[in-house]
DNA sequence: TGACAAAAAGCACGATCGTTCGTAATACTC
DNA sequence: GAGTATTACGAACGATCGTGCTTTTTGTCA
């Protein structure tokens, strides 16, 4: 019972390696199992069907992805503090994080755009929720009187995932040197804009 | 002579609607053959290589991107019109299109940035020049004075891909209903932020 | 230590993948 | 309409895919 367990957290943590470069579908368990050293059979035996597999690797990626930016992120303060830390954290995830293919959530939201199943489904419901916890950090924030009252949380949310987006397109694709730099202008840009006296934009 | 070009681009159109919703590497010559109701080998002698394929269907997805949204964007007005042409015809390109899966280029993108190879190189090539026609655009607008001189121009690219890509993503994955409102609105502050005497941004 | 359960391996399956090759059918040119 | 170049097909290849089943190995606990 506990041998099984290790192994299985074992075959999780290079099977999210494998899918952050090769997607959630081109994961597969035959060049997984080799990767562990172990037969396709006994590999599979642990998940019961690829569906499973994809799952669980979707799981342990939300996992990662809250403890290393959203929960560090809640020590800041109340806030623009806060959502400064979120945004921080998340470019840093993307790029410097172990995996070799960058964030597996982002690249599987255009994988899975158009591929319905239980795996679409999962993740649709994880990407909602953090648009959701954005839209409440910026709510907080108005709260807290950084931001004008008059600022449309989920507007803003949108708008802080596609910097995070066109982050990841310029960065993991185009290989651009001053992407990151691009990315935290727009941030500033963005939370300039949603201040409550606003002075320049840019 | 003529025949083989007839049923080569009948190929391509089909191969672009299937890759748009199983990516460039889900895109399988035995299901396109079946779809073009003829044998693999017959179709494969088209193209010479999957690689060969997935090139040729990349190039028509560009003059197709390029036909629909670059080329009638050039009769709108230099300057802010010209942007806004480009930006709404972009949009429009993503979900109106008559491809299923949305925007090939933008799929193609988040999963080809692990996979080296010529297509992913064609890819990079294709984008980099939209990143500069976007900045050339911004340019014309500084120009003709609807922009602030101090507007930076391949920033200003960066953040309006990523209103694209943002948009992408709640239409597309998240099935969003508010994503357009919400794109239009992310453009609307981008191009407030950017006019010569800047009024309310939001 | 021996009994039992859990885990891994082995083997095979049907399907599909990209690709090659030789041949039949078709389209084009004179 | 004959001759030729082009286009398409059929069959097969080795590889890999996900997934069962059975057996062997391994770990756990009384």
């Amino acid at each position: 019972m506990r041998k099984g367990e290790a192994t299985r957290e074992r075959i999780l943590e290079s099977a999210l390696e494998l899918a952050s470069t090769e997607g959630l579908t081109g994961l597969s368990i035959g060049r997984l199992a080799e990767r562990n050293a172990m037969s396709k059979s006994g590999l599979f035996s642990h998940f019961g069907s690829k569906e499973g597999l994809q799952l669980d690797v979707l799981e342990l990626a939300t996992a990662k992805f809250r403890e290393r930016v959203f929960t560090p992120a809640l020590r800041a303060d109340r806030g623009e503090p806060r959502i400064r830390a979120l945004f921080t954290r998340w470019l840093d995830w993307i790029d410097h994080q172990s995996l070799p293919g960058g964030c597996l959530l982002t690249a599987a939201a255009a994988e899975l755009d158009d591929q319905p199943g239980a795996t679409r489904d999962a993740l649709v419901d994880v990407q909602r929720q953090w648009a959701d916890t954005l839209a409440r950090a910026v709510r907080i924030a108005i709260e807290e009187r950084h931001f004008r009252p008059d600022v449309d949380p989920p507007l803003f949310a949108f708008q802080l995932h596609a910097i995070v987006l066109g982050y990841h397109h310029a960065r993991r694709l185009l290989r651009d040197p001053h992407a990151g730099r691009r990315a935290r202008e727009a941030f500033e840009a963005l939370v300039g804009s949603a201040r409550r006296r606003k002075g320049r934009v840019a």
